[in-house]
DNA sequence: AAGCCGGGGCA
DNA sequence: TGCCCAGGCTT
C-alpha cells in the first residue's frame, strides 16, 4: 500500500478544519449518498441542497423511488435541468430492485454499471460509503491538479485527461479515500476557485506550480467551445371550457432531446431566430438560455374547434385543469404561465 | 473525439 | 456575454 502523499496529508488536515457542513455528510449512507451525487452532477450545492432533502422525504428507500411512478420522479427533479439524470435515476432504482434484489453495489465497478452512474459519481460513492481507494475526478479536481502540476494538456483532451487521472491516484489516501476525495473538491469549491482563488488560504500553495510561475489564471486550458445555436420554439396553446372550468392540452416530450420526458404544449423548434410573430395572435418572445442554445419561445392560444384539431394531431396527450400548477414543465413554459392564464380567462 | 443535454449565478 | 457548476450518454 503506498504512502499518504505528503501533499493529502496537508490537505486532510485543511478539509478537517474547514470541511462544510453539507448534510449529506452528516451520516451518509449509499442511497442518500448516490442521490446527492446525482442532484449534484453539474449542479453547484446551493441549488442541490433543497433538491436533495426533498428526494429523501418523498423517496426515503430504493424500494419508494423504484415503485414511484416516473411522472411523479420527474416532477420531483423540475427545474434542475439535464432530466436524463431523473429518468436514470428511476431507471436505476428499478435495476437495483429487479436486478439485485434491492441490494445497492458495493464496488464502484458495479455502481458504474447502473444507468446514469459514470466514473466519477461510480469512485464517489465507493470511496465515501466503503472506503475504495479510487480516486474522482471532477470539474473541481482538473482545476485543482492542472494548477497544482502546472498540466498545460487541455483536461478535455486524452494526453491531459491522463495527466489528471495519473495524478489524481497517486494522491489518493488509501486509508480515508471518501476524505481525501471529498477535500480536493472542498478545495476547489472553496479555495482554489475557478476566478480569484484564494491562494493565501490554500494548504497546499507550496507545492503548487501554476502558482510559482503565475499560469494559474491559465489553467486548467480547455477547449474552445462553440457558440450557440438561436432556435425558435412555437408552443401551441389548446384551451377549453368543460363545466366552467378551463383546460389545457399537454403532452410528454420524447426521452431524447430537449426537455425529454418533460410535459410540454405540443412545441415546434426551428433552427434561427425566425420571423418576427403577430403579437396579436400569440404571446411572446420569451427569451430562454440553455447550454448549447439560445431559444425565442412563442406561445400561440387555440380555442374551439382549432383547439379539439389540435388535441387530435397530438394523440398521446391529455386536457389538465388550468390552474394545475404542480407538474413537470421545463422553465420556459412555467415562465409565461401566469400570463397565459390571464389570456385564457378574458377569451 | 465530439455533440448533446438545463438552469442559474457571477464577474 | 462567457464561464462554470461534486457529469453521463450517444454517435
Amino acid at each position: 500500500m503506498p504512502d499518504l502523499h505528503p501533499i493529502t496529508r496537508q490537505l486532510l488536515e485543511w478539509y478537517r478544519v474547514h470541511a462544510r457542513p453539507l448534510p449529506w455528510r452528516e451520516s451518509p449512507h449509499p442511497y442518500a449518498t448516490w442521490l446527492s451525487e446525482v442532484i449534484l452532477q453539474q449542479t453547484r450545492v446551493e441549488t442541490g441542497t433543497a433538491y436533495w432533502h426533498r428526494f429523501l422525504e418523498q423517496y426515503p428507500t430504493v424500494k419508494d423511488l423504484a415503485e414511484a411512478p416516473i411522472e411523479s420522479v420527474m416532477r420531483s427533479w423540475k427545474g434542475l435541468g439535464y432530466y436524463s439524470r431523473a429518468r436514470n435515476l428511476h431507471a436505476a432504482a428499478k435495476a437495483v430492485m429487479d436486478q439485485r434484489d434491492g441490494q445497492l453495489p458495493i464496488l464502484a465497478a458495479d455502481w458504474r454499471a447502473l444507468p446514469g452512474i459514470g466514473d466519477y459519481t461510480a469512485a464517489a460513492i465507493a470511496s465515501i460509503c466503503h472506503g475504495e481507494a479510487v480516486p474522482v475526478v471532477d470539474g473541481n479536481v482538473q482545476r485543482v491538479l492542472s494548477r497544482l502540476f502546472d498540466i498545460a494538456d487541455p483536461v478535455d483532451r486524452k494526453s491531459g485527461r491522463d495527466a489528471i487521472r495519473a495524478w489524481s491516484e497517486a494522491l489518493v489516501s488509501e486509508a480515508t479515500p471518501g476524505a481525501s476525495n471529498q477535500a480536493w473538491m472542498e478545495l476547489g469549491a472553496l479555495v482554489c476557485k475557478p476566478r480569484n482563488p484564494a491562494c493565501p488560504d490554500c494548504p497546499v500553495r507550496e507545492a503548487c506550480l501554476a502558482r510559482q510561475r503565475g499560469t494559474w489564471a491559465d489553467r486548467p486550458v480547455k477547449q474552445p467551445k462553440k457558440k450557440q445555436v438561436t432556435m425558435t420554439v412555437d408552443f401551441d396553446v389548446a384551451i377549453r371550457k368543460v363545466d366552467s372550468r378551463w383546460e389545457w392540452w399537454v403532452e410528454r416530450r420524447p426521452d431524447r432531446g430537449i426537455w425529454g420526458g418533460l410535459e410540454s404544449f405540443p412545441a415546434t423548434l426551428t433552427e434561427g431566430a425566425g420571423r418576427d410573430r403577430d403579437p396579436q395572435s400569440v404571446w411572446g418572445p420569451v427569451d430562454h438560455i440553455l447550454t448549447h442554445r439560445r431559444l425565442t419561445g412563442w406561445f400561440h392560444l387555440h380555442t374551439g374547434d382549432a383547439a379539439s384539431d389540435l388535441a387530435r394531431c397530438h394523440p398521446g396527450g391529455s386536457w389538465i385543469p388550468l390552474d394545475d400548477a404542480d407538474r413537470a414543465w421545463p422553465r420556459m413554459v412555467d415562465k409565461v404561465l401566469p400570463e397565459l392564464r390571464s389570456r385564457a380567462v378574458k377569451n
